[in-house]
DNA sequence: TTGAAAGCGCTAACAT
DNA sequence: ATGTTAGCGCTTTCAA
């Protein structure tokens, strides 16, 4: 059996607040039973009862990582970037991560990240993939612990860290109209995400600047996914519309498309151009290599734990907001449009 | 503040005994009772606090995921691609995963693991990286909570869940010796671990079986990482050993040769066959895609959970052992050798 | 079928 | 500088 504070007391000869105090680096107490209690602590291999003193002090050293609502899973590229780089900054401010268990019906993936918030096993949460409406902050906020979105919320009073999602596409699309394409199709996320609506923000209005009008044949909607992808492009080709480029909302929907446009017998990107989002590992390595936005990831995952860690220590001058920028990331995936393509042909 | 389940005996006027019972569908509760405590837990959102549970219980539902040891970290592809498995399946069964805190003195992240294993938060864990003497085995044992390794360990004592290593390592170069190849060189892992062992036995063994001798001035240590496999490369080529082939005991270290062998003007597969192990998702996507041998990474995190599971059920009649097949998938980073390698011209 | 009481191992007033 | 006393919220004998 694990020795308790109770058998160090015993042992010494002392009462267990003061082997307590000695343990948790108490000033007032003598130097000499401090010496006493460390030694022993060590020889008999103590060490205090996490969850005993999680229940005295109501504080877990722990932090929930949200798990991703279906259809994306844990085994998300992006997601696991990001848990990673959340993991070693939460690890090296001395908290571990809990990621919870789901619902039990399997479903509803929000209850269960509001009850991981409301179990008193954490004392502070991480959240993705917010939404326009999100359900899910009036009962955080009821839940009494600190939180952070990765990504916007429509909600001015929550906390989060984000990249510049309008900005970045804008961006990307920008620089294919740049290389005149005029026909640049866009793979959307669920329409439900603010990240989806500032990333086709961002390609409207790169649109609009280049006085190309929005064209709501070569727009569909996909759901982040490596298959949702594939099958919005397929749905914009089998409209049977002609497109020189494609903007996917995320680099996974974006190698779903790649797929879908080689089945049409149509090449990356001498036929259409792609580009992607977020700049995940993959993308560097796909054939040709994914031009995408590059998200910061690291600083994300960096940055959530810190302004969570701001958070729960009470620092608490109103939410915390922090915008970090989203390049375009050019790469073998695009190209200047085909003869087709080209309105005014240059010979 | 939460109610607490107090707060739902007084409201009863019923002891929180009964109240505790009625929640967790112990047989010997009146249906009356059992639904008034049901209905009234569910209109004031009553929900049972799991630290004291766990203390009063000392079981928690949770379990404990070791986290990579330096130089590899949380964000190593493989783990990752393994954690997430690992997680959905173990959320799946109810239980969730906990990530420990790393040593603070940064260092000793074995220290780490067995403070986990012993710190009363977890009710079983899950290893990753065993060495071939493995120093947290005792210590895991004496912690007494059950614990499964992925990758097999020397003690026959502990369950594990392994892919067949060697026989994968020595199918992957079976294949190049089929094609030809005699000067193959190999990046090994590091020394200490069971699996680089086993890879570089199965490496060893098929050379045999082609009846080429082993030159161990092709044979370099790597560490897992990409600097590693891009500095063991390097160093056999600064050797100035020339080879016609490559096998890397990991694909994180096949992409990193892959950058080492582009520095020196070698391509991939023309000058050299590169082949890895893993097969992480990324491996797919490099160009040229880079041949590998595939673990079951999805089949290794479902079987972890599931023999800790058991293992937790106490269904203990001794360890358990669960090897998985580990295929070679061939891919446009290995080709024939070039006829400067080959011993006998066709023509 | 229900209740009373004693912990689980720790921290945190409040003494002394 | 140390000890005493209550809890933290739950489960679990043991009685009734």
């Amino acid at each position: 059996m694990r020795p308790t504070l109770q058998d160090m007391a015993d042992i010494l000869n002392l009462s267990k607040s003061t082997v307590s105090r000695a343990l948790s680096g108490d000033p007032r107490v003598a130097q000499a039973t401090r010496a006493r209690v460390e030694s022993l602590a060590k020889s008999i291999g103590y060490t205090p009862n996490p969850i005993a003193r999680g229940l005295a002090t109501r504080r877990t050293n722990t932090i929930g990582l949200a798990v991703p609502c279906a259809p994306r899973s844990l085994s998300d590229p992006f997601y696991l970037e990001f848990l990673g780089h959340a993991g070693n900054a939460a690890m090296k401010c001395g908290y571990s991560l809990l990621l919870s268990a789901a619902e039990e019906d399997g479903a509803d993936t929000h209850n269960a990240h509001v009850r991981l918030a409301s179990s008193a096993r954490i004392d502070g949460m991480i959240l993705t993939e917010p939404k326009i409406k999100d359900e899910r902050i009036a009962a955080l906020k009821k839940a009494g612990i600190p939180f952070v979105f990765l990504g916007m919320t429509s909600d001015p009073d929550v906390s989060w860290v984000s990249c510049d999602n309008r900005l970045g596409a804008a961006e990307a699309v920008a620089w294919l109209t740049g290389l005149g394409h005029t026909r640049i199709a866009c793979l959307t996320g669920p329409a439900d995400q603010t990240a989806s609506d500032a990333r086709y923000r961002g390609y409207c209005e790169a649109l609009d600047e280049a006085g190309i009008p929005l064209d709501l044949n070569i727009v569909a909607s996909g759901d982040f996914t490596q298959a949702g992808g594939h099958a919005a492009m397929r749905e914009i080709l089998e409209r049977g519309k002609t497109v020189s480029a494609v903007f996917a909302s995320n680099d996974v929907m974006a190698l779903g498309a790649m797929c879908a446009l080689r089945e049409s017998g149509l090449s990356v990107p001498e036929d259409v151009s792609l580009v992607g989002f977020d700049g995940i590992a993959f993308a560097q390595y796909s054939t040709p290599p994914l031009a995408t936005v590059q998200q910061p990831i690291d600083e994300l995952g960096n940055a959530s734990v810190e302004v969570l860690i701001k958070l729960m220590c009470g620092d608490n001058g109103g939410p915390i907001h922090r915008v970090m920028p989203a390049r375009f990331r050019p790469a073998g995936s695009v190209a200047a449009p085909g003869r087709a393509f080209v309105l005014e042909s240059p010979d």
